[in-house]
DNA sequence: TTGTAGGCGTTATCAA
DNA sequence: TTGATAACGCCTACAA
């Protein structure tokens, strides 16, 4: 049997004896059908394996059903697992929902564009706004679109007047810098992600604030911001243990230049832990985790704030499709609070403990 | 000003003082209209911003201009890296050529089930089939549905009949079997992917036969077969290296996994190369690619068969496109060699080198 | 409880 | 070169 001709509203009522309007709300479940009616419909839909289609009824009825997702396409760069496992995330509530997720790939320049497009072509009923950046332009473009959105992260443009869904950088980074200073270490290096976006910014706030604080020294030539890729990590660690005062601890803003330091570590003969304390952000990057076969966790590796970045994308998603069924509900904030997960990577510090040379670091 | 309200083909031929069917020839470039009516439709089109809806040309034309990706959703997995560099290069053409990118994230049961409804709904003009098994169900399936595909991969179905692009699994692990042979090694483990999937069991192939035809031990317990995540490359390494005999090598099928025995090295004080050589197979994976700031690339660390799956999926969307575009144009098959890229992370065996006890692997 | 008729915003056919 | 007019397939007042 070839199911290749498409069955459409009206084959299914003439098929059945029935208007088009009784068949679709008898499908629709509109409670005025008679239930004989309706059972009779419902098995010829299945039978005939009718589906109305999806442009005539976002036609009809002015909704897309689906949800826009915009994937920057800076220079060489990627669409990484930060994000996709946000994607993924947010694709389960979607699917779940009857939403289609559609993902756009452009240069970042063209980003405005495509709201544009989406908006006037009403190609979506709202998009998720990724890598807010301070002040962020997409915001009033949005707004002024009228297309629903919800941010993942923060902008700070000053009214705070749009939902949005992060994770308390700030308050993370105080806490690991603390928690590293508590365990001795003076020149504490941060390997941060691009400072333009506010995440990063912030994260560089709570750890400056804890310097501060604790009247420890700020230096310059500890502090790095770039993309939060593998070989970032690597080039920084190099490059601060083959300097003439390298530090005793690194905050690293992502597993993926995490992974960096410790490959460059492995090179130098370095040990994390016991030479060097090391604390990343951990969104729990799917590719990471050990299958779960019932057994109890090992003591993680790499000591980290934790924070799933699926479990975001899944309420981010959540969210927005809150706010689409009901326009008039409000704005929605929630600010999320990282664990702190103490691993291998972290100890006392070896210079204070013995006041005397540090473990050979050259 | 607000953008709020939608302009439609009828207020923009009604401000025009035009009928909708000139406006709409006018804008998609049909030859009979009058040049200066033209230019006079496409000024006011960009001024009152006027698009033509998605939903409303999709209806009209039966084409949904958008492409369908299915991401497995496994028991705890996930949406891995690999896989999204591959939509990212897919999505650039996708974009490029004004089509959607559309994603479902479902249990790998349903897989089916949602392609029935891209089918019947005509949600999109064509699918991707990702990670093919050997006689996938899904092959037949969308040829039933008449829904055009194309496979990143082989299903090896025995008539070939269908669109494919894949990487020569085969060839690339004979050779890096071969290269590490030549090496001196000779207990060579495999850390594979899961063999049900084609790519998978076609390496496999490779590497047995070489052992097969250089008359070296094939030992059962070097071989390994599961999801391609950093924790199991560092699993297996540490089991390999805690065992009486371990091997002098290690192929491995992703960069993942081979992060994670790069990892358990470190930890037992192993250094790759000198003491045990890897060869990982490369997809160039975004996340692992050093920012390009127009320096040379220094070596690489680890040698691999390397093979852009970024750029697969450019390619693969590109077929997919023609197709659509050509039904009749026949069934396109690409079948591309992967690079051997020599870095630092194989040497000659030392134990063949040096026929006294290796260096301690404890 | 069911049916009729009109509209959603395009594209496409035919006539002028 | 332009314009009525009819699909496309669904939803939804309004009427029966």
């Amino acid at each position: 049997m070839s199911m290749r001709e498409t069955v459409n509203l009206r084959r299914l009522s003439e098929v059945l004896g029935l208007s088009q309007t009784t068949v679709s709300r008898a499908l629709n479940g509109f409670p005025e059908v008679n239930e004989k009616t309706r059972a009779r419909v419902v098995e010829a839909a299945q039978r005939l394996n009718y589906r109305p289609s999806a442009s005539a009824a976002s036609l009809a009825t002015g909704k897309a059903c689906a949800i826009g997702h915009v994937v920057p396409l800076a220079e060489h760069m990627m669409i990484n697992p930060h994000f996709s496992d946000f994607l993924a995330g947010a694709g389960e509530v979607y699917a779940q929902f009857g939403y289609e997720m559609l993902l756009r790939v452009v240069a970042q320049a063209e980003e405005a564009d495509v709201y544009r497009d989406f908006a006037s072509r009403s190609r979506v009923d709202g998009v998720v706004v990724h890598g807010p950046l301070t002040n962020d332009p997409r915001i009033p473009l949005l707004k002024s679109l009228g297309l629903p959105f919800v941010v993942h992260g923060r902008s700070d443009d000053g009214t705070g007047d749009y939902s949005w869904l992060d994770v308390n950088n700030r308050r993370a980074f105080c806490r690991a810098t603390g928690f590293l200073a508590d365990l001795g270490h003076r020149r504490i290096a941060l390997i941060n992600g691009l400072e333009a976006m506010n995440f990063a910014s912030r994260r560089r706030q709570g750890y400056e604030s804890v310097l501060a604080d604790r009247g420890l020294e700020q230096d310059p030539s500890l502090i790095f911001s770039e993309d939060m890729v593998e070989p970032y990590g690597h080039r920084v660690a190099r490059q601060l243990f083959s300097s003439p005062r390298p530090p005793t601890a690194i905050l690293v803003s992502s597993v993926l230049p995490a992974m960096g330091v410790v490959r460059a570590l492995a090179e130098l003969g370095i040990r994390p832990g016991a030479d060097v304390s090391i604390i990343a952000f951990d969104d729990c990057l799917s590719f990471l985790q050990p299958a779960s076969d019932g057994k109890a966790r090992d003591v993680p590796f790499l000591t980290a704030m934790r924070s799933s970045i699926r479990e975001a994308g899944r309420r981010v998603a959540e969210m927005l499709l809150e706010q689409i069924a009901a326009p008039d509900g409000g704005r929605r904030h929630e600010l999320w609070e990282a664990e702190l997960v103490i691993g291998e990577t972290t100890a006392r510090c070896p210079v204070e403990q013995t006041p005397l040379p540090a473990a050979a670091k050259s």
